[in-house]
DNA sequence: TTCCGTCATTTTGTATGCAATTCGAAGAAA
DNA sequence: TTTCTTCGAATTGCATACAAAATGACGGAA
């Protein structure tokens, strides 16, 4: 299992906070998901002290929300803070391709590859499939040696899922391996704007086709506001 | 002074946070400078234990080394990680341009106008004209609305101020205030490609003339290759 | 019944204490 | 002098204690 560059550090506190991120990404916990520090603590053996400096972690990743005196959840985006993120997401993953486009060493097609191949293999299985294709994305990340690229790649890859998890379909077969495989293809070629190409259309095709209702929150009022007409209130 | 979107939350942690991220950005701590938590703690009427917390978010935004076991310091970036987050910056600040290109609100070009008149007044001193620069660019970030936009643009804002702390030439007038007024001009109007033009130039400008040695760090030999000369030891 | 206020319980916010590790200086050996 | 060793002081890692705030349940008034 590739570990990532959260990861370093042999600190007990980067452990829960592995813990809770794949947990989180496995939607074992799902957003909205109360986090309260002590029973978090309890069933891992470790003090409030190192669970609440996980949750701070979290946080700043996005993938927690903290609200003062209140406590931790699971973080619940909006819509529009899905369709924004995905917006952010395709200006990075576009560097990405530009940087990696003909550049690929015959290891890191390899990688790819086999990657691509592990989720041929697991695609029938939901939660792997799930993980493994946003892997994919965090390995090309990867490849740039770009610390501060990768870094915001992997996070908005992780926020992706829980985004995919509140709004996704659940039919949306979220990245088609044959799309990654046609991804790998322009960019061992060197054919760059193909492949930003097909990359934005890899993302476009999550929010438009996953990411359903078209526009906006629709907040409270909005609601009622349908209801309000229907029964002669407006 | 305008308050960025992290200093939410009235807890004493973000005031900590604050103020260190204070000190950094104003250069009163440089890069390297170490940062022990209790006589931060002491200094500022507050435990450890908050005073951990805020290092963990600034080493979460880069902007501090946390070592284990070796307490935290505040980072000191390569050069190499220095033009790859330029790298980064470019990408996102596109994206900034294109979303806000010829749809400036009359509130937002006079905000705009505003800071301009004020980076000009401050030209003469350095530190204020240095984090005006700054905010001129978190400001455009803060007007798409996009949240991940906005804070990964102020993250990476923050932590240039650190590259060119340790890399900067004295005297690259690090965002001329007229590359502001033309990029201004250039929203407004409408004129997307040539905005983002600039702003690639602008960013450009940067790593290339202020960020000197063109590629590799020098190392030791070459360093003293330079004062071997001047010395006749060569 | 419904609404509101009070109090017990739970959970967070923060300080502090103790063990473990690192850092640095003084001193011994080469 | 230089280098190694050892020991004490300073600093971090982590747990725990206690105060403050929120949550929720119970009971009384409308």
């Amino acid at each position: 299992m590739a570990k990532n560059e959260s990861d370093r550090g042999s600190g007990r506190a980067q452990a829960v906070h592995r813990v809770l991120k794949r947990a989180i990404l496995d939607q074992a916990l799902s957003p909205g998901s109360k986090l309260p520090e002590d029973s978090i603590g309890e069933r891992l053996g470790v003090s409030r002290t190192l669970v609440r400096e996980a949750l701070v972690r979290l946080s700043q990743e996005g993938l927690v929300e903290l609200r003062p005196n209140k406590g931790a959840m699971v973080a619940r985006p909006t819509l529009e803070e899905g369709r924004n993120l995905f917006l952010t997401r395709m200006a990075l993953e576009r560097l990405v391709v530009e940087t990696l486009s003909g550049k690929l060493t015959r290891e890191q097609i390899d990688a790819l590859a086999a990657h691509i191949e592990a989720e041929e293999a697991a695609k029938k299985e939901r939660a792997p499939s799930i993980r493994l294709a946003g892997e994919f994305h965090t390995l090309l990340a990867q490849m740039t040696n770009n610390i501060s690229l990768m870094r915001y790649v992997n996070e908005l890859v992780a926020r992706s899922s829980l985004i995919l998890a509140l709004y996704g379909r659940p039919h949306s077969s979220e990245c088609a391996v044959s799309e990654h495989r046609d991804l790998l293809d322009k960019l061992i070629a060197g054919k760059t704007e193909e492949a930003v190409a097909l990359m934005a259309h890899h993302l476009d095709s999550v929010t438009t086709r996953a990411l359903l209702p078209p526009d906006g929150d629709r907040n409270i009022k909005e609601v009622l506001a349908a209801y309000a007409v229907a029964e002669g209130l407006a």
